[in-house]
DNA sequence: TGTTAAACCCTAACCGTTAGGGCTATGTTC
DNA sequence: GAACATAGCCCTAACGGTTAGGGTTTAACA
């Protein structure tokens, strides 16, 4: 089930390390000299590959930048399927949402995320990523067998905590921010 | 403030006609062959038009299939801003999305609809569209003086009033689930 | 009537992305 | 160990959305 963190094979072994240099390639062009100044062949061509090894490895450009995607996604899910037994759902949720809004708050992240702020192709695929990752999360509460909320209230929590996520991202205070919106979260839950 | 429903001068008339013998053009090759199946070229040589005329009214080609973008802001805000003195918010704002889903549920639109389900990019364009609109949607609802709410909590009402729109749309009776995501968002809102 | 600029045209390109087809090294089977 | 199958990579050429550059017409207006 989930993806083995050092594969078994050279074969395999090669092609991580390939899509790896590929990644940092990018992003370190990316942030030399911007986003839209670095052209796909250009990266291909640092990362001494072919371009068309470049997308098989990534399904377009922005991907390139948004590398752990799935990490992401899983560690929405994890959130919900892996709580302790009689957990509520909304503060678990809570929990995994501030941990990821204070991993892209950090220093670390900032030059990233000030990259992504600047060009509205990365905006646009972040929020499309964001929507995907809804739908994982409504289809993990609704199969959670101690919820018995319809489809359309699991659908629409996710789309709710993914609201969070962004929101709280772009606010001025994101811990305060955090507080507000699951407030609002939580009130509309109780009544789902 | 609000664009004149019939252009004064010729010149303006003549841009409009073309703008709209574009966008009729362009749906009409749409609906006939596929989204995919058209390209830009099609479409401006159809319409007797250079590609670059073609640009010049719409900002991609899927901008094409949205023509009326504009006007579906403009109501979301104008049922903000325009309704009776101290009506509530939350039930002027299901009103208005009652409307808009109705609108894109009934018959002529069924085409249209399953044209947009059928192309990733076209529903990758069209939930961008819906941020923008809930970024409108924030601003009218924090400029509302009866209202005192911080921004985050009109932020996040008016990104919960989208995502109503987005969920209703995609259920299976789109009435039951705007009853159910709307007392949800009515609860939110009591406690913001 | 002459001037200005908006709307349009054409050509040529840029860039992300994909198709087609070939090569090599790895893993597997006999 | 030899033979095979194929995953991963390469190259070239193209497709399609989009834009830059620069020219022409014509409505608008002084």
């Amino acid at each position: 089930m989930t993806v083995p963190t050092t594969p078994t094979g050279r074969r395999e072994r090669k092609k991580a390390a390939t899509r790896q240099k590929i990644a940092d390639t990018a992003l370190r062009l990316f942030l030399e000299r911007g986003y839209d100044a670095v052209g796909i062949r250009d990266v291909a061509a640092e990362a001494d590959v072919a371009v068309t090894t470049v997308f098989s490895h990534f399904a377009s450009k922005e991907a390139l930048v948004f590398e752990q995607d799935q990490g992401f996604e899983q560690r929405l899910v994890q959130a919900v399927t892996g709580r302790a037994p009689h957990e509520p759902l909304v503060p678990a949720l809570r929990r995994e949402i501030e941990a990821l809004v204070r991993h892209c708050a950090g220093d670390g992240a900032a030059p990233v995320r000030r990259m992504i702020d600047a060009s509205p192709a990365l905006r646009e695929y972040e929020e499309s990523m964001a929507l995907r990752h809804a739908e994982s999360l409504a289809t993990a509460i609704a199969a959670d067998p101690g919820l018995s909320q319809s489809a359309t209230a699991c659908r629409t929590i996710a789309r709710f905590a993914i609201d969070a996520y962004a929101l709280a991202r772009e606010a001025a205070d994101p811990e305060a921010a955090l507080d507000e919106i699951f407030r609002m979260i939580e009130a509309a839950w109780a009544v789902a």
